[in-house]
DNA sequence: TTGAAAGCGCTAACAT
DNA sequence: ATGTTAGCGCTTTCAA
């Protein structure tokens, strides 16, 4: 292996100035730098990032917790996060937790306290007071995205308001039977997310006045399965009829859509449906929803973690960060049948 | 921070038996190891990483490169390597490589390169034999994941056998024209193995004596939106008539499924379809696929790169290592309605 | 079985 | 602007 010795000898400089010359820390002859540049690339001298790392204590690398993998919001904050980071200089190491059930606890109390991270980006976890602690025992910054976590810079999107915009957008259209298909409130993991954005739902229903019907609101899990199921059970009963849904997730809408068609109703001519997400398959399936650009909340979380790892630590309070959020009309939603008769 | 002297202070020994007793290497006394124990959890110490590698030379990570993130197919190996990985303490840093194009250029000069890794494996990249020996050069073990590459050790699957058994299938179900969607032949980047697909579609038609007729194969890029617009242009075609396709991806035979349907073809009964991969949405579709477990791809070369890392180094040849896979038969294949009039 | 001490390769404070 | 040198925190001979 070379090291910056060969580097130094090659260049005929001291290693303080190798050092100096390829980290652009301190300054250096313009010449000096020049031969050094020469001599490690001659020699294809790489700095030793255990060795460096030892000396500054700065890892250069910062670890990124998920619940699951297999989803397009993660990867897509992942994505987000790994773009941000590279051009850092920065390395991601990824911590998947869906394996079994005390994954969580060794990813904590061993791998991220292992001083390999410089600091954490957790998504969609709701974080216990213990586990931001001992984060911040270590003095390893930490931002959340996905929901707000006590005590930490987070970064969400208002799920309040998410859920809101699509209704008002439904009733924009004269919609008033509009059900929702949302995650289960009573099994709330993540940030209650599920209660938030059906709070959303029914505030848009009351400030237009509209009677919020309790039985309107179907639970599911947030797959293309669950909300093609939820879908089924909502357009089949009599008594509920609705001309319209808000559900909660682009997948779950999606299998909404398709249960919609399979029992011969068209959308958007016998049913609107508005998902959120702006998942990468809205588009074909011409799904209105509101967009929550996962990327960027990657991104913006990188960026947050670099201004506290480099900056001088102006040690800001720790609050959440609220992202902006998008409608995006396609062919899912139209005014309701009766709406159009009574104009056409 | 808590080092191992203070550990080494409060439990009465000196730092190398700590580090023997916390470490498993070396003899130390039961009671002593019992008392370093306490010790080190009573002060809540954890070894620095960065001080452990520089001693040792070993990093206890291994990098993943991947072309891409959002995709079933990576995610799914990354999520198969990271279980494995974590079981043995190892971390996995992420490099994808879907930003912009000189991405890859410095994920292998940069960050490859820079030590913080012990082993790299690769997903569904083709390395040039430039890449291969700049990760040799410096004593990196390297597997690939989803083709072979000269000189690496490789895991696949066999491409042309997973057609050829898909084709296979719907010939026994009496299928004569049977049409197929693969990736472009002519714009290769991943292995041939859209061509080797192709060719599994043709060498199961051939040796059932059945004519090759190159206008059924129809070029698409693996994704639902291209395998659905692919479908029409098959099934639009009066000259073409298919009763079955096979498709070289579940996503793209997603698409298929939906363009049958949108243009009044009930699969399976006028149209049989085959998708590869065992998409977790084939089951919700009903989708007849050959499974080739990603997981699994992850999870076995994880296990390559530990044998060569922690055993003797045993220097074994490398080789491309052949996965299993098999036919899932769902409800979207059956005897073609000509047969089945035939019999009935 | 345990301890003393010499590194591992680099960085940064201090000197010049 | 550059060199000297003392660590960074651990592992691992070598000795006891």
């Amino acid at each position: 292996m070379v090291g910056i010795d060969d580097v130094a000898r090659l260049a005929g400089v001291s290693t303080a100035t190798v050092s100096r010359a390829l980290s652009g820390r301190g300054h250096v002859a313009a010449a000096t730098r020049a031969k050094v540049e020469a001599a490690a690339s001659e020699l294809g001298y790489v700095v030793s990032a255990s060795a460096s790392s030892l000396a500054t204590g700065r890892m250069r690398n910062i670890g990124v917790v998920v619940p699951f993998l297999k989803s397009w919001f993660y990867t897509s904050v992942l994505e987000g996060a790994q773009r941000r980071l590279m051009q850092h200089g920065y390395d991601l190491t990824l911590y998947n937790l869906s394996g079994d059930a005390n994954e969580r606890e060794t990813v904590f109390d061993t791998f991220l306290l292992r001083q390999r991270v410089d600091a954490v980006i957790a998504v969609s976890l709701e974080l216990s007071a213990v586990e931001v602690d001992s984060l911040h025992a270590l003095g390893k910054p930490l931002v959340g995205v996905g929901g707000p976590i006590p005590g930490v810079t987070t970064l969400s999107i208002d799920d309040v308001g998410v859920t809101r915009l699509a209704t008002e957008h439904l009733l924009s259209l004269g919609h008033t039977v509009i059900g929702h298909i949302g995650g289960d409130v009573d099994a709330e993991m993540s940030f209650h997310m599920p209660s938030n954005r059906r709070q959303g739902w029914e505030a848009a229903l009351r400030h237009a006045g509209v009677e919020v019907r309790p039985e309107l609101y179907f639970p599911a899990v947030f797959t293309l399965e669950s909300g093609y199921a939820a879908a089924k059970q909502m357009l089949g009963d009599p008594r509920l009829r609705p001309t319209a849904i808000v559900v909660a997730s682009d997948e779950m809408a999606i299998g909404a859509m398709l249960a919609a068609r399979d029992m011969g109703l068209d959308v958007p001519r016998d049913l609107s449906i508005v998902g959120i997400d702006d998942h990468e398959l809205a588009p074909f399936f011409g799904l209105t929803t509101v967009a929550q650009h996962p990327e960027q909340q990657g991104e913006r979380a990188v960026e947050l973690l670099m201004r506290e790892l480099e900056g001088p630590s102006g040690d800001d309070e720790p609050q959440n960060l609220q992202l902006p959020f998008d409608l995006v009309v396609r062919s899912s939603t139209a005014r309701p049948r009766g709406e159009r008769d009574a104009n056409g």
